[in-house]
RNA sequence: GCGAGGGUGGCGGAAUUGGUAGACGCCCAGGACUUAAAAUCCUGUGGGAGUAAUCCCGUGCGGGUUCGAUUCCCGCCCCUCGCACCA
C-alpha cells in the first residue's frame, strides 16, 4: 500500500507528457478549435508565483477543453529582448545573449516541472533572427502604408535607461522599467502612427464588451480619449492671422474672454514681438522649458502665465480679448492654445481669478443669477445658453451643434474630435532590441532596408558599454553598409525596436512558428484566431494589449488575418501576495514555485494556488493552505489505493434494471452533482476555486459512503461498479487541476488512454434528483422549521403540512394568517399577523 | 475630482435568478488509534443567552422596497485599482 509520492508520479508524467508529444496540435478543419493563451514570460532568471498562477489557470483550462473535445492550440513562448538582459550582462560582464539563453533553458525546466499542458515544438524567442526578422519586415509594411515616420520631438527619456519611453511607458513620472523620473529630451526617433486608428481601437471595444473585464476596456477608452468639440478661429487683432483653439464646449463660446497659447506654440513668441511684454514672454518660455514635464502636467500644479502682449477677437460677439500664455496649456494636445471661459471650466475660472481677468457667465445656472461676482467657483454643469445672441434658450447637444453649424457658415470652424492618444514612439537607443531595418544614405536619404534583405541581424559580437550605451552606434562592421539603391557608402540606423513590438503579434506566430515566407501562415492564422481565451496580468491593460490591438487591426487592413479583434476573451488574474503585500526581495516574502514542488509536488501546488481565490481576485499565500491542498491529494490517494482491489474486480456497467437502494441513489446524485458543479465552475464561470469545494464534497461523500458500505456485510455488484463511476469521475473532474495523480490513477484502474483524450463526464439531470427534499417553514420571514418531505409533493399538501407542525404551531396559534408563500422545492413562507 | 471594482466568522473565501448567510478549506478545541510522536480518522467551531429544547443578534453605516434583501433602490463611510490641468 504505497503513500502518495508526488515526485516519483509528477517525474513519470512529465518524461511521459513529453515523449509522447502528448499536447502537439495541428490545425484541422474538422475539429473545433480552441486557442488558449497565457502572456509569455519575459526570461528574467526564474519563475516566481505570478507565473505560476498565471499557467496553472491555464492549464486547467486547456486540459479541460482537451476532454470536451477540442483541438487546444497552448503554445510558450520568450519574450526575450529588453533591458533587463542588458543591465545583467553589464553587471556580470557578459552578454545579453548568453544571459538571456541561460535564463531560457532554467525557466524552462522549471516550467515543465509544473506538468503545463504546452505544445513544446511551437516554442518561439523573440530574440532569434528567425523571429525579429519579421518585426523588421512589419516596420517596412507599415512603412509602406504609411503608418511609420521620424520625427525630432520632445520624447520622455529615463536616464537610468538610457532611452526613450513611449507614453504608454511613463508611469506617474517614472519608468515602467526601472521608476527612475523620465525626463524630457529633444530626440530623433521612429512612430508607429497608432492615432490612426485610435477611433477603430475605440469601436472595437464595443465588440470586446462580452469577453473582456470591464476595467481594462474602460481603461483603453479613456487612454484612447475620444472628444468631440469644435475648432474655432480666433482672429488676431490687427492681423491676418488667425489662433486656433479646439473646445469642447462651443455653447460656451461668448464666454470665452481671453486666450491662453502654450508656451511652445509659435504665436507665443512672434506675438510677442516689438510689444512691451516681449522680455516678459521670453523669461516666461525659458521658466516652463526648465519646469519638468510632469510636475507641469499634473493637476493642482500652479498655474503660471504671462500676457503676450496681442489681442484676439471672439468670433461670436466680437470683442477684443487678450491674449495670454500659461503653462497648463499643453502644445501636444488640441491645437496648443485655448479659449477661455473662466465662469464654465475650473482651470479658466482659477487663471481668471489669479490674474484678475474678466468673467462672463453664459449657461444659465439653476438659481437664474448670472452676475459673475457671485460666482465662487466655475459652473461647468450643462444649461440653457444666455447672453449668447441668438442662441440663448439653447441647450446641451443641440446648442453645441447650432453653434458650429453656424461656424461652419462663416468659415470660422467646425465640428471636429480630438483623442488624447498620441503616436507611439518606438525607437529604442539600446543594443537588445530588433534591430531598425533602415539605412541612412547622403544621396538617397532614408532608404529602407529591402526585403530581401532580412534580417537585419543584431550582431553579437558586440560589447555594451558600462552604462548601457549601445554598441551599435561604434561598431563599423554594423554601420557602414552601401546604401541599397545607389550603391554609396551609407550608414545603418542604430536604434533598436521597443520590445512591446515583440509582443504585438506573436500570437499570430504560434499559429505557424516555423512559417518562413511570412509572419505567419494565413491559412494556420484563420483556423486558430482569435485567441479564444488569453490570460495575464492587468499591468498589461494598456500597453501591451493596445499595441496588440493595433497591429492586429493593421494586419486586417493588409489582408493578413480575419478576425476583427485577437484576443476574444481575456482574464486578468489577480496578484499572488503574502502577508499582504506583493511578494518581492525587497520584503523577503517571496515563496520560491521550486521550493513548493519539490516539497510537495506539482499537483498540490496548482490545486492550492487554483482553490484559493477565484483567478481575477488577488491571492493571498497560505503554508498552511499548502498544507491542506496537499492533505486532501493524499485523500483522494488513499480513497483510491485502499479501494484498488475492490475497484479493478468491479463490473464495468450498473445493472440499471432493479430499483436501487437508497444508499446507492444518493451517491449517484453525487456524482452528478459534481459533475455539473465543476462543469459549470469551469465553463460557465471560470470559478476554479468553487469547482475544487464541489471536488473535495464529492470526496467526503465517498469516504461516507464508504464506511457505509464496508460495514454491510454483502456488498452487492452495483454497489461495486457504482463506486468505481464514482472513482473514475473524480479522476476525471480532478485531472485539469491535479493532472499527475489523476494520470497515475487512471491508468492503474486499467485505462490505457490518458485523461486529456477522455471525454469529460456528462451529467443526467435525472440524476440530480432527489427522492426526499428539505423545505424551509417561515413565519414572517424567520426560519422556524425544517421539514423533509417527498421530492413530488404538490403545493397544497406541502401548505397543509407546514401549516399543522406542531412547531409552526407555535408562531403561529392565535394570531391571523394572512397570507402562504411556497416557493416549490425551496421553501414555505407564513405571514401572520 | 472622474471612472471601475470591493467591504461577509479568527483567516482565505461560498451563497449562480430576491428564497435556509457562512459551502469548501485553513486555524483552533476535544476525542479515537499509538508506549509515544507523526500521519490518519471522527466531532465541534459567527456572536450572545440557556443544562437543553430553543431564542435573540448578525453580511461597512443609515434609510427604503418586499411575505422575504449579502443580493434591488436612495444617502453616507472606508479600501483597492485606473485616469487625472487633455481645453
Amino acid at each position: 500500500m504505497p503513500d502518495y509520492d508526488p515526485q516519483t508520479i509528477e517525474t513519470k508524467w512529465q518524461k511521459s507528457w513529453e515523449e509522447e508529444k502528448s499536447f502537439k496540435v495541428e490545425a484541422d478543419p474538422a475539429k473545433p478549435k480552441y486557442y488558449l493563451l497565457e502572456m509569455f514570460p519575459y526570461p528574467s532568471g526564474r519563475i516566481h508565483m505570478g507565473h505560476v498562477r498565471n499557467y496553472t489557470i491555464g492549464d486547467a483550462l486547456a486540459r479541460f477543453k482537451w476532454m470536451q473535445g477540442f483541438n487546444v492550440l497552448h503554445p510558450i513562448g520568450w519574450d526575450s529582448f529588453g533591458m533587463p538582459a542588458e543591465n545583467a550582462a553589464i553587471q556580470n560582464k557578459s552578454h545579453p545573449n548568453t544571459w538571456t539563453l541561460a535564463n531560457i533553458k532554467t525557466m524552462t525546466e522549471q516550467i515543465k516541472r509544473l506538468g503545463l499542458s504546452y505544445d513544446w515544438d511551437r516554442e518561439i524567442a523573440t530574440c532569434e533572427p528567425k523571429y525579429y526578422r519579421w518585426n523588421q519586415w512589419c516596420f517596412l509594411k507599415f512603412l509602406e502604408r504609411g503608418l511609420v515616420y521620424r520625427k525630432n520631438s520632445e520624447v520622455n527619456w529615463c536616464e537610468s535607461c538610457n532611452t526613450v519611453l513611449a507614453n504608454e511607458q511613463v508611469i506617474d513620472g517614472l519608468c515602467w522599467r526601472c521608476d527612475n523620473e523620465v525626463i524630457t529630451k529633444l530626440q530623433e526617433g521612429w512612430f508607429f502612427k497608432i492615432t490612426d486608428y485610435a477611433d477603430r481601437l475605440l469601436e472595437g471595444c464595443k465588440d470586446l464588451e462580452a469577453g473582456w473585464p470591464e476595467q481594462v476596456l474602460t481603461m483603453q477608452t479613456n487612454w484612447i480619449g475620444k472628444s468631440y468639440g469644435a475648432e474655432v478661429d480666433f482672429q488676431i487683432k490687427d492681423s491676418n492671422e488667425a489662433i486656433k483653439v479646439f473646445t469642447t464646449r462651443p455653447d460656451t463660446l461668448y464666454g470665452a474672454t481671453f486666450m491662453v497659447l502654450a508656451p511652445e506654440h509659435p504665436l507665443t513668441l512672434s506675438l510677442s514681438r516689438g510689444t512691451e511684454q516681449a522680455s516678459a514672454i521670453d523669461a516666461f518660455i525659458k521658466e516652463v522649458k526648465s519646469q519638468d514635464k510632469i510636475a507641469r502636467t499634473s493637476e493642482g500644479g500652479e498655474k503660471l502665465g504671462v500676457f503676450t502682449g496681442a489681442y484676439a477677437v471672439n468670433p461670436l460677439n466680437g470683442e477684443t480679448i487678450p491674449v495670454w500664455t500659461a503653462n497648463f496649456v499643453l502644445m501636444d494636445y488640441g491645437t496648443g492654445a485655448i479659449m477661455s471661459v473662466p465662469a464654465h471650466d475650473h482651470r479658466d475660472f482659477e487663471f481668471a481669478k489669479k490674474y484678475d481677468l474678466p468673467i462672463r457667465i453664459v449657461i444659465l445656472p439653476p438659481d437664474g443669477n448670472t452676475n459673475a461676482d457671485d460666482l465662487r467657483e466655475a459652473m461647468t454643469d450643462p444649461g440653457p445658453m444666455t447672453q449668447s445672441g441668438e442662441f440663448d434658450g439653447l441647450a446641451g447637444d443641440e446648442a453645441k451643434q447650432k453653434v458650429c453649424e453656424h461656424l461652419q457658415s462663416k468659415n470660422i470652424g467646425k465640428a471636429t474630435v480630438q483623442f488624447r492618444l498620441r503616436d507611439w514612439g518606438v525607437s529604442r537607443q539600446r543594443y537588445w532590441g530588433t534591430p531598425v531595418p533602415i539605412i541612412f544614405c547622403e544621396q538617397c536619404g532614408t532608404v529602407p532596408v529591402p526585403y530581401e534583405d532580412l534580417p537585419v541581424k543584431l550582431p553579437l559580437d558586440a560589447q555594451l558599454g558600462d552604462k548601457g550605451q549601445s554598441p551599435l552606434k561604434s561598431l563599423d562592421s554594423f554601420i557602414n553598409v552601401p546604401c541599397p539603391k545607389c550603391k554609396a557608402p551609407a550608414k545603418r540606423e542604430t536604434d533598436t525596436l521597443d520590445t512591446f513590438i515583440c509582443s504585438s503579434w506573436y500570437f499570430d506566430r504560434f499559429t505557424s512558428p516555423d512559417e518562413e515566407n511570412a509572419p505567419f501562415s494565413k491559412d494556420a492564422n484563420r483556423y486558430w484566431m482569435a485567441v479564444d481565451q488569453y490570460i495575464g496580468g492587468i499591468e498589461h491593460a494598456i500597453l501591451h494589449l493596445l499595441y496588440s490591438r493595433f497591429f492586429h487591426h493593421v494586419f486586417r487592413d493588409m489582408g493578413l488575418v480575419e478576425t476583427r479583434e485577437p484576443f476574444a476573451h481575456l482574464l486578468t488574474q489577480g496578484m499572488v501576495i503574502k502577508d499582504g503585500a506583493k511578494m518581492s526581495k525587497s520584503k523577503g516574502n517571496v515563496v520560491d514555485p521550486d521550493h513548493i514542488i519539490g516539497r510537495y509536488g506539482a499537483d498540490t501546488a496548482r490545486l492550492f494556488i487554483l482553490f484559493a481565490a477565484p483567478p481575477t481576485k488577488q491571492l493571498e499565500w497560505s503554508d498552511q493552505g499548502v498544507e491542506g491542498s496537499f492533505r486532501f491529494l493524499k485523500r483522494v490517494w488513499r480513497l483510491f489505493d485502499e479501494t484498488a482491489t475492490i475497484l479493478r474486480e468491479a463490473p464495468g456497467d450498473l445493472d440499471t434494471g432493479g430499483d436501487l437502494p437508497k444508499e446507492l441513489k444518493e451517491l449517484r446524485r453525487h456524482i452528478h452533482t459534481a459533475i455539473k458543479r465543476v462543469t459549470e465552475d469551469i465553463d460557465k464561470r471560470m470559478q476554479f476555486n468553487t469547482a475544487i469545494a464541489a471536488i473535495m464534497e464529492f470526496v467526503n461523500h465517498l469516504y461516507a459512503f464508504r464506511e457505509w458500505w464496508t460495514s454491510q456485510k454483502e456488498s452487492s455488484a452495483d454497489g461495486q461498479a457504482l463506486f468505481k463511476e464514482s472513482v473514475e469521475t473524480l479522476i476525471l473532474l480532478l485531472s485539469p487541476f491535479a493532472p499527475h495523480i489523476a494520470e497515475e490513477m487512471w491508468e492503474q484502474m486499467g485505462h490505457s488512454q490518458p485523461t486529456h483524450h477522455t471525454p469529460w463526464p456528462e451529467y443526467n439531470e435525472e440524476f440530480l434528483k432527489a427522492d426526499e427534499i428539505e423545505i424551509v417553514i417561515q413565519v414572517n420571514g424567520k426560519v422556524r422549521q425544517k421539514l423533509s418531505v417527498p421530492a413530488g409533493i404538490d403545493e397544497d399538501s406541502l401548505k397543509a403540512q407546514s401549516l399543522e407542525d406542531p412547531r409552526i404551531r407555535e408562531w403561529t396559534d392565535g394570531k391571523e394568517i394572512k397570507k402562504v408563500i411556497v416557493v416549490p422545492r425551496k421553501l414555505v413562507n407564513i405571514v401572520v399577523k
